[in-house]
DNA sequence: GACATAAACGAACGATCGTGCTATTTCTGT
DNA sequence: ACAGAAATAGCACGATCGTTCGTTTATGTC
């Protein structure tokens, strides 16, 4: 019972390692059982399918996800206080892989995968995101974002954003990433704080 | 002379739409082959290897990038009306293949795999970053932005941007994604503009 | 028409892929 | 100590991977 579980859970371990790394669908049943130092057939007999492999992998990452960067961010007081924790635990848990955040990875490898993989992926995603609007709301509800703030907005460039850090932290390392980040969550939360929207800038003005 | 290289030219074209979809590591001599009706051997004999398939493939997305993105929006007057051009154009590329932006796309495919596809991509990726950087640089000639405006910043904003309009237009498809991007483009335009940056949230007042 | 050059082919290679099937070992509860 | 269950191993399969080699077909030049 146990015992099991706890070579399945390295082996998960290891799986998260690679899938952050090359992609989740570079996680090979050979590689894993080298890792393992184990049989093909010894590790495949704990998933059914590589399919099946891949989607426990992400329900594992999504249970790691949820309580090392969205609970604690929840213990926070809502508003601007509980975005920048958020924030500050998915660059963390970014950061504690080889290749950054798993389902970054992961989303770019299966946008044209279809299949149950790529429905559970969609749907981690949109949980994620719906935190993000959530926050946002809270965030108004704390009188830390205007009335009138758009919560889907912000879950965009708030999410935006830390895409942005993620392709500058794993693909180019140039020194200050995390001060371009922190400079876009700053100008991003003066966004949303004060009055109503400026005037605009006349997209069409001229042609 | 130029019969095998419009056959390479087609050859090049397919590679474009698998690597833009599943990635530049999936682009497989068989199945280019196959797309091609072609044998293995015959199609492997244009390139030499794979490493150097996947080299040209990008070598080729830049030439179109540089035409169709770059190019196009340096003709237009510098500034705002300049950057409207290039996301516009960037969209317009990103849209233009089935998967998305192909560097996008092979940039969280190589970023840890090292080797002279990973350095070709890299250098491509700063170039494009320093087009961004260039382009606010006129901007502050022209007067649209601020003297004292971040170039470094608002190159890794608005390719932050451009990254969640990729990822939420090609794995979630919500309707909204294009004005979402625009709502982000038109508040960073906005951030760049005014006088200096507002007073501080004073992030850590309470811890 | 002979000849050089380039393009494409067919077959094979060793390796790895995911996945079955059948032992065999190892653990667990009594 | 022993039965039953769970975990692992061994082996093989068809497929595909990138790559090599020798040969054939097409193209252009004299």
């Amino acid at each position: 019972m146990t015992r099991g579980d706890d070579r399945k859970l390295s082996i998960l371990e290891n799986g998260l390692d690679i899938a952050s790394r090359l992609g989740l669908e570079a996680v090979t049943i050979g590689s894993l059982a080298k890792m393992a130092n184990m049989s093909k057939s010894g590790l495949f007999a704990h998933f059914q399918s590589k399919e099946n492999l891949q989607i426990e992998l992400l329900k594992y990452a999504g249970e790691i996800f949820s309580r090392d960067v969205v609970a604690p961010a929840l213990a926070v007081p809502a508003g601007i206080p509980r975005i920048r924790a958020l924030v500050e635990n998915w660059i963390r848990f970014s950061g504690a892989m080889t290749g950054g955040c798993i389902f970054v990875t992961a989303s770019t490898d299966f946008k044209d995968r279809p299949g149950k993989v790529k429905d559970f992926l969609l749907q981690q995603q949109n949980a994620w995101i719906d935190s993000l609007r959530r926050i946002a709301r809270s965030a108004i509800e704390a009188g830390d974002f205007r009335k009138d703030a758009d919560c889907d907005q912000f879950a965009f460039e708030l999410y935006a954003s830390l895409l942005g850090f993620h392709l500058y932290y794993t693909l180019l390392d140039s020194a200050d990433t995390q001060k371009r980040q922190q400079a876009a969550l700053e100008q991003l939360l003066r966004a949303y704080q004060g009055g109503p929207a400026p005037a605009d800038i006349s997209p069409g003005a001229g042609g």
